[in-house]
DNA sequence: GATGAATGAGTGTTCATTCAT
DNA sequence: GATGAATGAACACTCATTCAT
């Protein structure tokens, strides 16, 4: 059944990213992903042209949060680091909460021959973002807030921390017996959390 | 060709470790797999009835490891908490290292249908085992030198800051332009890192 | 090359039927009925979702005259017995003459595991039809024109009789040194000489 | 494990008739076969040199009892008709008893490609016989206990009633609702009753 | 735009057969 | 003689993709 106009795009793309990135089923047919969206299967080539394109099309879209907010946040001037970071880590567990196997997902396909990276970020903003970062956490070393680490450590604490709860959350509640909405809880609880681990003082 | 003894066992075991875990191709086809061993297609039938069965094969293996390293560890009442966790910090992350995505791909065949769950231990170890770490967490959350949490949380914590970095490692690389050696020498270097992030004192 | 209208379907089912039940090639492969039907094999898939079910529908198609034909004449109170033997030897000499290797293959297949029996036939209905027999039978016994025997009895000389020569043709033709023509006019012929065999009067 | 000197010949020969021509498993593999004689895979090539040979080893071997009991049966002079009918009948039926499935097996073989027909029988040897059964066959038209028929048909006669109940038997239980033992003795019966309906007086 | 039919390349699997031991 | 390992061809089946309508 058709959808009003040309909304169908938009369905397609909603329902894959649903099935990609909420369901965690990356072996997914696009015979899976039409039937979810009621549509026919030759629809997500009309738009799309392909399961590939169909692939970077939702990723772009979904990344497009967490790409400008990254920029936003980290090349202003006049937010306080630890607000920098706070912000990020609300923004970005949000994201995994709504998204939990986006990147999964994207290493996935990474490991797989001819796949094109959907990141926008340049080299020079990417140095850029790290100088920025490392200026800011030097001073909570000598403070003695954070225990002495490069900027790229400190990043890869945060983004694990994030990050990996919310796809292995299978694991997790298998391991420790937990039910979904504790679960859910527990993740936002990290909020806070993770950034008193990140921060001593 | 047939390998000396009877070895091909083994031998195809281990390249569909290496395909999926080391090099994180979840996609990867038998024939690719018995290409990549040197052996004829069927073989993999011969010995493990089917890539499924291949599946559980290489994962109870590769999960071998951790499992008894973990009960090992925390059932011990000989060992300080603090080298508790760290002993543990360094058997996962040398796990993560040697298979980078062990456990993504435990996940991502989890979301699919008809999945058995390849893990032994349990209920009442995993009860156990969760009140031990409670009580050894309380005294360190007590002297300060941890943030209020959960084992739960602390347990997450833990693991998210091993397991994510190694295979997350393209995503890493690409964002912050580091080369291979480079980047495994971070991620050995976080074995000290994560104690101090994990413990203030 | 697409076929006119939407008979795709029927052609497969014809041809499967040909192969299965007037050539009796019971090895026959999907890639072999989707040659002689100059389809694609996966159209065959696309229709029938398997190879089994394609078994299944052709078997349902062809057991339709038959079941019918069984049904109307053997309930019927207004024809005479004789006529209805008469009439289902036409009718099943003719069906056997038209699909020689219905029976073996569904015998065949019975043989295997996991095959559903595509017969339509209660308990209830097959007892009436036994017991309308009986009853008829018993007359023209009493009458001496049929030899004393169950009802059972009755219907396997009349089916072994009409079924059996339309399979067996091949071997009888070896045995026998006759052609085909010959062949099929001596099993046309049997429909008068069967019922002189069955009735003595 | 293996057998006594070199009966494992034998052995291979006695399980693939048992699954062929017993339980009419046309689809049995060569594995099926070794699985169940307990002997490797390989014996089966090393002595019959492949399956098809086998095929045409166990066929030979069920034809021999039929084939020898023919000639003498027809080609004696001292018997009368009925009596050779009768021991016909009566060896036939015993011989479909004990392997239901070995025509259905010959004839679904010989719609394959490139199957050599396994039947010793000259032309010159089933002219004499067919005559012999001629003559046979005029007096008892003559007499009336007979219905007027060629020999050939006479002959479809009388093998259909005899073959036919006993590899359909799966069909009729289904059909008429009748358990193992009472099918066997009804085939049993049917010895004599074969004998009525082929003859009136 | 939208659909169902159709295709072809690929994917897991089966199996008769071969061969070294 | 006997075995288990190994092979290659064939098989049913899947699925992204194309195309006529």
């Amino acid at each position: 059944m058709p959808v009003l106009d040309a909304q169908t795009e938009k369905l397609i793309k909603e329902t894959a990213m649903r099935i990609f990135f909420v369901e965690g089923k990356l072996h997914a047919t696009t015979e899976m992903i039409a039937k979810e969206a009621g549509v026919n299967r030759g629809l997500i080539h009309y738009y799309f042209k392909g399961r590939d394109r169909l692939f970077q099309a939702v990723f772009t879209e979904a990344m497009l949060v967490v790409d400008r907010g990254i920029q936003e946040l980290f090349l202003s001037k006049k937010i306080s680091f630890r607000k920098k970071i706070g912000d990020f880590v609300e923004m970005f567990i949000d994201q995994n909460l709504k998204y939990p196997y986006m990147e999964t997902f994207l290493i996935t396909e990474i490991n797989r021959e001819g796949f094109k990276f959907p990141i926008s970020m340049t080299p020079d903003l990417r140095k850029q973002l790290l100088k920025n970062i490392e200026e800011d956490l030097k001073k909570e070393i000598k403070e003695g807030n954070v225990p002495k680490m490069s900027a790229e450590q400190f990043v890869i604490n945060t983004i694990s921390l994030c990050a990996y709860p919310a796809f292995a959350k299978p694991l997790f509640q298998q391991v420790m017996g937990i039910n979904d909405a504790a679960y859910r809880k527990m993740i936002l609880d990290r909020k806070n959390l993770i950034m008193k681990v990140l921060f001593r003082g």
